[in-house]
DNA sequence: CCTACCGATCGGTAGG
DNA sequence: CCTACCGATCGGTAGG
């Protein structure tokens, strides 16, 4: 079909436009020049602006779920397990650099009712982070600190990858054991 | 002088528009109309749109310098001036939460030439904690990491506490600690 | 997928 | 600080 490979072209270059500009900043014609046709011909393949930056975004999140169903599922210690989803998590960041940069800091721009669904969605992600933590501590793994307090900080200190690999470098995947490295060593009970 | 007074009234109120819906989808009619005037009045106070972003990211990268400085003369050992400058860092992004989420996801928006001085400020302040790094790495305080990973990891997980404070709560001075010993526990040596 | 075009809104200026 | 207004650009539609 070619239609879909269009809008998956279109989707591809507003991914990268979005992250670039924001998505505010970006206009249809910007767009419409990346993927080389008139503005008014974007909407052939696409309902709206709005409705591409929610493709994009839930798809992050589908994405970001479906990399850590099968650690969540598994019978890992807290420690290990906390190890595993944060893998999963940088697999995907890594995996999709302006997706993820979009999933991070436009949500904002989707509109009524759909953002109440992927603030949904991020609360229910970040909660099994908080159920490993929760379960560490428990059993004495973990020093004991705030869950929640814990969870914003691991997640932000691997939600910055994105960035680097335009700045700096892409993060080899020894980087990202590094980085989760520090987190976890200094969780842990001693 | 009420002009003066007037400008502060109208960089608050920017601060705190430009975090609620980004730089670019804050009109200066929103602007205006949150400080209760027409837009084109705005004019006798402020030179652009663009120059109050300017003023708000370059004051607050002022307030992280300022802040910093005396621990950076300080002669503290590194892990001890590792926590007294993310103390620093921290106190600067509770104090000017609004400021602070404007300073780190809406600089992009400063146009040439003031981005390239904004840019070389931020690396001129990360270099700071680069510095610290590298001290305790050298003196086998620190285990032996990369720098630029653990500065980026350090800043990005402090980061986030900006935005705590409106979904969550403002994060108490404990709390940050408990942040600041996170990731001090993951670096030291053992 | 294009031409032609819409009403709305943008940042900003003139003149008082 | 306001009224009146500017040219440019916005997201999107009609009709082919």
């Amino acid at each position: 079909m070619k239609t879909v490979a269009r809008k998956d072209q279109i989707r591809l270059k507003a991914q990268t436009l979005f992250r670039e500009r924001g998505y505010s900043a970006t206009s249809m014609r910007d767009l419409a020049d990346g993927v080389g046709m008139e503005a008014a011909s974007l909407y052939n393949h696409i309902g709206s602006k709005e409705e591409i930056l929610r493709e994009i975004c839930f798809a992050m999140a589908e994405s970001f779920f479906v990399a850590i169903e099968p650690v969540m599922q598994s019978a890992l210690a807290p420690k290990e397990k906390l190890r595993a989803a944060m893998a999963a998590h940088f697999s995907v960041i890594t995996a999709n650099a302006d997706a993820s940069a979009v999933f991070l800091h436009e949500w904002r721009h989707i509109g009524e009712p759909y953002i109440n669904d992927f603030k949904l969605m991020r609360r229910r992600y970040e909660r099994m982070f908080r159920t490993i933590l929760e379960a560490g501590i428990e059993q004495n793994i973990f020093r004991n600190i705030d869950p929640v307090l814990a969870t914003h900080t691991l997640l932000s200190a691997t939600n910055w990858t994105y960035e680097s690999y335009k700045t700096y470098r892409k993060p080899t995947a020894d980087e990202m054991q590094e980085i989760a490295t520090i987190l976890i060593e200094g969780i842990i009970t001693r």
